[in-house]
DNA sequence: CAATAAATGAGAATAAGTCTCATTTATAAC
DNA sequence: GTTATAAATGAGACTTATTCTCATTTATTG
């Protein structure tokens, strides 16, 4: 069974070929995407107005991450179980969005004060995103 | 002189009338803020193109910043020199955005590893963002 | 291979943000 | 204080991103 199958016979969503092929289209691209470098990459395959319910469709089942670029555009990015945790680095130059991982320890010391923070104002914390913003010095051709 | 006068001239923006109403009503209100609640308390007194162009006029020069809530909306937050370094605790039941100190060691840690990054990366990080996703248990007459 | 419920495509509708341009206002020089 | 000039504003048109509607198609189950 393919990947994007699997993906969905596993979190019980039926299998269509949209769905397939959007997720084929995230697999295919593991960086962050721009909902309009999708929806061009899915041009004359998956309609738009199907492509945003597909979204929402994997939002549902907690694999698919949204965020927004420097630029503000939507971002989207596939989240599987597979994947470790990870943050995001933004370049200002280029506009790339590259994963990074942070060292344990300091997950670990997040951790920790995350549960002091729950404590001081009483929340339930489930999530927790870091955003990196700065530039690439030599990591693109776009950069300078 | 008044805050937001002085916040202008400070900055070399001149001042007019529809810069200090969004000012003063960004003052006045020092949680982030959607920027369709600005609208509506600017309502009769600020046109919508002059507010998003104060908006931007306030970002450039560095006193605004401005991400999504958990509905992606825009939220708008003042930043001023005066204002210690913070983040931000999203409640999913109520939608409320509440500005968060971490503990000094903790900010500690976060750029030492932010400094392991950029060598990794050979990337210049200028800033960075900590979201707290959850649900306050007690905080607010909206949440259960 | 039906029958049924769910998903899709196409495009209309809505919402958020930007742009245009005639008018108003702030600033600087006198 | 006046005046000249550049900058800022208001109103609404325009654009873009996203959602909605509904007739048609497809997946699933028996």
């Amino acid at each position: 069974m393919q990947d994007s199958k699997k993906i969905l016979s596993d979190n019980n969503v039926s299998i269509t070929n949209p769905r397939i092929l959007v997720l084929e289209a995230l697999l295919d691209n593991k960086n962050p995407i721009t909902i309009d470098e999708l929806l061009t990459k899915l041009e004359n395959q998956v309609a738009k107005s199907t492509l945003y319910r597909v979204l929402s469709d994997l939002k549902k089942i907690n694999i698919l991450q949204e965020f927004t670029n420097l630029e503000n555009q939507s971002v989207v990015e596939l989240l599987l179980d597979t994947d470790s945790h990870h943050h995001h680095l933004f370049c200002s130059d280029c506009g790339e969005i590259i994963d990074v991982e942070m060292a344990n320890e300091f997950e670990e010391k997040l951790s920790n004060e995350i549960k002091r923070i729950e404590k001081k104002f009483n929340f339930i914390i489930e999530d927790h995103r870091l955003e990196l913003f700065g530039k690439c010095t030599d990591l693109c051709e776009n950069c300078s």
